[in-house]
RNA sequence: GGAGAGAUGGCCGAGUGGUCGAAGGCGCUCCCCUGCUAAGGGAGUAUAGGCACAAAAAGCUUAUCGAGGGUUCGAAUCCCUCUCUCUCCGCCA
């Protein structure tokens, strides 16, 4: 969310920026708004203003057994248009409220301009793609022939995007989310935290997939319940990542100074309807229901928080370094960013049955976009409350990094050759073959 | 699921219809005093808005005592709904 002040006074430049990421502001909706909110409230505040002293002089008299008939018709009259104003004061409010709810964060300066993902800007790449000498296979064709991984069966159980595995290839994904975990919290000094998967709507509107994006997650009702809509149901959501649980601990928090920065890390299963990408990744683990993630979330002093996206590229980085996956870091452009970030990084890995990079991570600074939705505060040298900045990134997708290491680990005979930082946590195990995959 | 108790400022805690945005305490900040330390004295100490202004400060003003609604000229206080916490019982991993 934006400053609603930083748009009354702004509001051209704010304009221009969120075109820059295709954002049509409505500034024509917003200014009779606004000016029509001015109006209103300072009308109410008048008659609320007039009601006050009223009472108070009533209060007064009676303390002095007064008589106070006299004030008390005055004061009558005052009742309907002040309700009539209040009402119509808060009709206007929500109605700002739902236009400010659904602007897009606004672009850092440092952020390329673009359309689309052709507009991203290549920082830097790390390692060297693997030169084959057979014909390589794609992480299906490998997975599905050491007979690890089922999507047919998945599909029986629950449907289309869904992902079975067994044996050796389970193992293997439990051992990265391990690995991941044991190097951000040992290394980085990320703080590991379990956390909810079914969220509250205030959460979501917190880091923002509400009230936009309801069409792109799971709602989940208690049994029992007739419906979802129905008056006063209690209404979760499956977390789509665990930035929302995550972020969301210090919604309506004041965090002392000193606590700062913030830093957690958690392994979660996130689920995704994956509403409008029909039809894209239907082969593979790519685009899944529910995939595990680690997420890394940094909760920081506003004049660290670019420090502090650097430093989060960096963590997730090291993942892909330790695996030795090739991998290369690309700065999105205007166009290509999700709605609360100001800047993201994604990392794209290697993927050679694919021929090219494909995202792995995505690290993001959301400066105060999300705070100031969550109220996510902090007590600043002053002493006085300011807004945290909150950023998040992958570090890194479980799955995906799964079928990074299926496919460069890849051996002639089919076999999977398992990376060494992985096998302590794979009882030594150093290859998954059909043999090998108890 | 049943029965009961509760939710007040950074924290503790008083307040059951009228100068209550809220006593008192703790904490914190500043000042004074004491050679230092300890103790003591004094002052200050919520947040978010609106108006006006080029802007800031000061000013005027509104809202907020878990959330939302209601009663009333007036609500922390009365009524309703909800959320959360605690105790006991039941169920359960």
């Amino acid at each position: 969310m934006l400053e609603i002040q930083q748009l009354r006074t702004d509001l051209n430049n704010i304009t221009q920026q969120l075109a820059k990421r295709g954002y049509t502001f409505p500034a024509e909706a917003f200014n009779a708004l606004e000016a029509e909110r001015k109006i209103i409230q300072t009308q109410t505040q008048e008659l609320q203003a007039q009601r006050n002293i009223a009472s108070k002089k009533i209060g007064q008299a009676k303390s002095k057994g007064e008589d106070t008939s006299a004030i008390m018709t005055e004061v009558a009259h005052l009742g309907d248009a002040l309700k009539q104003a209040e009402n119509q004061l808060e009709h206007i409010q929500h109605h700002l409220q739902k236009i400010l709810l659904e602007v897009p964060n606004l672009p850092h300066i440092s952020v390329p301009e673009g359309k689309d993902e052709a507009g991203n800007v290549r920082i830097r790449q790390w390692g060297e793609p693997r030169q084959f000498d057979f014909d390589i296979k794609d992480h299906v064709s490998i997975g599905e022939g050491l007979g690890l991984l089922d999507f047919e069966t998945a599909a029986k159980l629950s449907g289309a995007r869904f992902s079975l595995m067994k044996g050796g290839l389970a193992r293997l994904h439990r051992a990265l989310a391990q690995f991941m975990l044991d190097i951000h919290t040992l290394e980085h000094g990320y703080i590991e935290t379990y956390v909810p998967y079914l969220v509250s709507r205030d959460s979501l509107r917190g880091t923002g997939q509400l009230p936009k994006f309801e069409q792109d997650l799971f709602a989940v009702t208690a049994g029992g319940e007739e419906s979802s809509s129905a008056k006063n149901t209690p209404e979760y959501h499956l977390i789509p990542t665990a930035e929302v649980p995550i972020t969301n601990m210090v919604r309506d928090e004041i965090v002392p100074l000193q606590s700062l920065p913030l830093k957690y890390v958690s392994h979660t299963p996130c689920f995704r309807s994956e509403a409008g990408s029909y039809g894209r990744d239907t082969r593979g683990l790519i685009r899944q229901h529910q995939f595990d993630k680690v997420e890394l979330v940094h909760i920081v002093h506003p004049d660290q928080s670019y420090e502090a996206l650097e430093q989060l590229v960096g963590h997730a980085e090291k993942i892909l370094q330790k695996l030795a996956l090739p991998y290369r870091v690309m700065a999105l452009c205007t166009g290509d960013m999700g709605f609360a970030a100001a800047k993201t990084y994604d990392i794209e890995v290697w993927l050679p049955a694919q021929n090219t990079y494909r995202e792995i991570s995505s690290c993001s600074n959301c400066e105060a976009f999300q705070s100031r939705r969550m109220q996510a505060r902090f007590r600043n040298e002053n002493g006085k409350p300011a807004l945290l900045h909150t950023l998040n990134g992958s570090g890194l997708a479980v799955g995906r990094t799964l079928v990074a290491v299926l496919e460069n680990y890849q051996n002639a005979d089919g076999s999977i050759t398992i990376p060494e930082v992985l096998r302590p946590y794979m009882n030594g195990l150093d290859q998954l073959g059909s043999s090998g995959a108890k």
